[in-house]
DNA sequence: CCTGAGCGGAACGGACTATTCCGCTCCGCG
DNA sequence: CGCGGAGCGGAATAGTCCGTTCCGCTCAGG
């Protein structure tokens, strides 16, 4: 309810929003929901942005910035490149916000800004490093690269519409990790889905 | 072209499209679409199931079948339970139609048929057996259960808008997983995607 | 050569949403 | 203390899209 009148920390309320609600609804999201979720009025996101475009590239912006900073985190950690790669994962995962690789593209006839590219390149070389290094130190599969790995949260991510060229093809090489990883005997995070939980969600009536 | 003219063969075209369409665009993908790609018009997939619903039903139907089909196979082989589990999860990735359980809940008053349970059911029972027998035999871990399987296909198969409760709290057991995966030094099936191939999937003009 | 069952696709009606417009609110200044 | 206008929320607009229905045509069977 805070009037925020013609302040900068409308962006980043205006940003948050649109976040979330694109992490869960996909693009599709109505604008209005955006607004409602940030608090302020369809007007007020439409004076910052332009247009829904520019609102997703903005949002995507905003992912690629995360992510950096997380990856910068992960490798600060000067210790096991292994750890350090898990924890970035884990922190992207975790987060309940798009990270920006998991974003469908948007419309083909988007130009994208140079700010955007900037950013996407910088984050592509920090997971670059990240992974180097730890197949450098012989933890992980030597046949894995940094786009897998941001392929991996696509996959992982959310639940936006997603439908690209070959997806199926490197699909085929995930499964193979996540067989590969059924087989450690290392305790998982959180205690399973049960048969009610499943029930839920693949039945009716899921979260929402 | 051929004209099928009063057969059951529609059927078999019609759900078979349906399964394609709806793995790649999602339920949101429009009637006219499954038609288009059925080869039939319109309203020959209305003379069939009385609406968009009913023919969402059967696709599940349809999918809770074959998952049945391929676990099935799966457990024939009557040798190493792992590589049958294993089998398994490729098997259901690699078909390029959403398995049911990944597929997102009908609208909430939709009310299941008994089929619809009775395959659910069957399903779940086929797959609690693969894994359980791969755990007996000591060959992966003990803390995953069949639900997880069948939500691990949810996130690695295709693409549909589905936001479930607590959907978050599960991913972490599926990152630890994939993790671990990461591990192995066993080889991938398919090379990985380079930096162009990442660069399309993320910035524009994807697979359609 | 009829005839009607069965078919494809055009057309209808409704729902939804990006974007714009407008009257109201409240801050800052005189 | 009153006025002016910047800034805001939400109603209204204009267009798109899709489920479903309707209709005229085709062709197998007699």
């Amino acid at each position: 309810m805070a009037l925020i009148r013609n302040s900068a920390a409308y962006d980043d309320q205006v940003i948050a929003a649109a976040r979330m609600v694109f992490a869960e609804q996909g693009f599709a999201a109505p604008m209005s929901e955006v607004a409602r979720r940030a608090g302020v009025g369809v007007a007020s996101v439409y004076r910052r942005y332009p247009s829904k475009q520019a609102l997703m590239e903005a949002v995507r912006i905003a992912s690629f910035d995360r992510i950096i900073q997380l990856a910068d985190m992960a490798l600060a950690t000067r210790n096991d490149p292994f750890s350090a790669l898990a924890t970035f994962m884990r922190d992207c995962l975790e987060e309940n916000t798009p990270v920006g690789t998991v974003l469908p593209p948007l419309d083909e006839g988007h130009v994208y800004s140079e700010e955007f590219h900037r950013l996407q390149n910088k984050m592509a070389g920090l997971v670059d490093r990240l992974v180097t290094e730890a197949q450098d130190a012989g933890a992980i599969r030597k046949d894995v690269n940094w786009a897998d790995i941001l392929l991996l949260f696509k996959h992982l991510n959310p639940n936006l519409p997603i439908s690209e060229h070959r997806r199926a093809e490197f699909r085929a090489r995930y499964v193979s990790i996540v067989i590969e990883g059924l087989r450690s005997d290392s305790e998982l995070p959180a205690p399973g889905p049960g048969e009610a939980e499943w029930r839920r969600m693949c039945d009716n009536r899921s979260g929402r």
